[in-house]
DNA sequence: TCGTCATATACGCTTACGCAAATATATTCT
DNA sequence: AGAATATATTTGCGTAAGCGTATATGACGA
């Protein structure tokens, strides 16, 4: 059961999301698990400062992590029922609208559902719910 | 007519909410012009302090000032036109559920609508367009 | 136990920000 | 012109944040 520990603060929910790089990894999170090593291929940033990033959300407690062996893997820590819930939520719908965080989004497609395509973590762990399709093939 | 300078990066819209004094302001000034006067007295902080945000919040091409004679008015500068404005526009929708930020309106409200109660600026020019009530009185 | 892989943290540096206090600018009034 | 009012900007200082590089931790396999 996910504990309310506090209400997050809208001006520290806005410094979270006051940087691009945390952008694109909240809305790659968003929705499902992901393992660290999707979003260091995605992104295509340095291990260290994804890393940073990553650990900049788990203290603002937008994020959790999980362990799984070597691998560890993060997912969102706050839902629509908290005001700072809503304000990520509606936020990341209105940054989809942007062509670069679709390219994420269908990296990470490819990713999970093309094994091979971004061959150097092909033998990474799935996401544990499929990433939202974005402007799906119809 | 309004120049679509530059879209404004996500991020640095972020940044700009990331401080509750300007978030406080944003909340004032969104739908209508406020003067400068009602911003100290309402939020009940220096001077320098509001002028510093303010201008802060004009660099980032979020809001615009009007002179008029001694007074300064400002008023939104982004419009639900663009992806930033939509951002900002429906954040402070979700802000207004805090009573915190409904106080600051009621406040303007008074001020405005029955000058006398916040006697030290009822000399004070009246904001262009009458702000929204909050909860209308039904 | 050792080595390796995946991830996190520490270090040193630089830049941005927030604040209070002081000062500057612009406008109106006399 | 000079004083008063409204607002803006500067200065100095402390803190937070970002970056790259280097190092530490934790789990697994040989």
């Amino acid at each position: 059961m996910k504990l309310a520990s506090k209400a997050i603060d809208p001006a520290l929910l806005f410094s979270a999301l006051a940087d691009r790089t945390r952008l694109r990894l909240l809305n790659l999170i968003e929705g499902r698990e992901v393992c660290v090593c999707y979003f260091v291929e995605i992104l295509g940033q340095s291990q260290p400062k994804i890393s940073r990033h990553l650990a900049y959300l788990r203290r603002t407690g937008l994020v959790a992590a999980r362990r799984e062996g070597k691998w560890m893997h993060y997912r969102m820590a706050v839902g629509s029922d908290s005001a700072a819930g809503r304000l990520l939520h509606q936020s990341l719908a209105v940054l989809r609208e942007d062509k670069a965080f679709q390219r994420d989004l269908a990296l990470l497609n490819k990713a999970c559902c093309r094994p091979g395509v971004l061959v150097s973590i092909d033998h990474a762990p799935m996401p544990a719910t499929a990433p939202l399709s974005v402007q799906a093939d119809k």
